[in-house]
DNA sequence: GCGTCGATGGCA
DNA sequence: GCCATCGACGCG
């Protein structure tokens, strides 16, 4: 068994379309390394795809606001925003600046005996510690990044987005992906 | 195991 | 007033 090659995903593979971006990360492993040295790995199994100012679920249908701002921006960075009052929510940017598009990061399974539940987006932000103080923050840089562990893409299943019932057609769109077989998919 | 409901604050 | 959610609760 040859020894699977890791390799940091960098500014090129984030700059790409929401959907193909949302299909590519499931597999992928998140890197966050703590204040106190502590890193956390996990992989991603489920995310859903955002793209763009004419998608009616896409925040980004509200325009260019400060909220909103960092969508318009370079891909490759964290979008994060704070919903029902106390959820936080990862998406990760794509596409090139003035297209505002982006992925929102549902579920991850943690690795290295992590014990925690990164089912759902707002206990997978939660999990990390992603909170205001990550919005706009370089996913390429040394103390957040994606990597990808060379083992082989997982069959994935596509799906309606969740919780979007507000966005007249763009409802029925399957821009959610997860990967098949994974427990830590979200429930709905 | 399921459906329903309340929490709680930023946003347009 | 609504929301890219979650956990608690009641059911029988």
């Amino acid at each position: 068994m040859p020894i699977a090659r890791q390799r940091r995903l960098h500014r090129s593979f984030f700059a790409r379309d929401a959907i193909e971006l949302a299909r590519d990360l499931i597999g992928k492993t998140i890197v966050r390394r703590l204040e106190d040295g502590t890193v956390r790995r996990a992989r991603i199994v489920e995310t859903e795809a955002y793209i763009g100012e004419h998608d009616l679920a896409c925040h980004a249908a509200k325009g260019r606001t400060n909220r909103t701002e960092v969508m318009f921006g370079e891909g490759g960075h964290a979008y994060v925003y704070f919903i029902y009052g106390m959820h936080w929510m990862l998406n990760i940017v794509a596409s090139k600046p003035g297209n505002a598009q982006a992925v929102l990061i549902r579920a991850a399974e943690p690795l290295d005996g992590w014990d925690v539940n990164l089912t759902g987006p707002g206990r997978l932000a939660k999990g990390f510690s992603f909170t205001k103080a990550d919005n706009g923050l370089d996913l390429t840089g040394p103390s957040t990044y994606l990597i990808d562990n060379g083992s082989p893409p997982p069959r994935i299943v596509k799906s309606k987005r969740i919780g979007v019932e507000y966005a007249k057609h763009w409802k029925h769109r399957l821009l959610r992906f997860h990967a098949a077989g994974s427990k830590a998919v979200s429930k709905r």
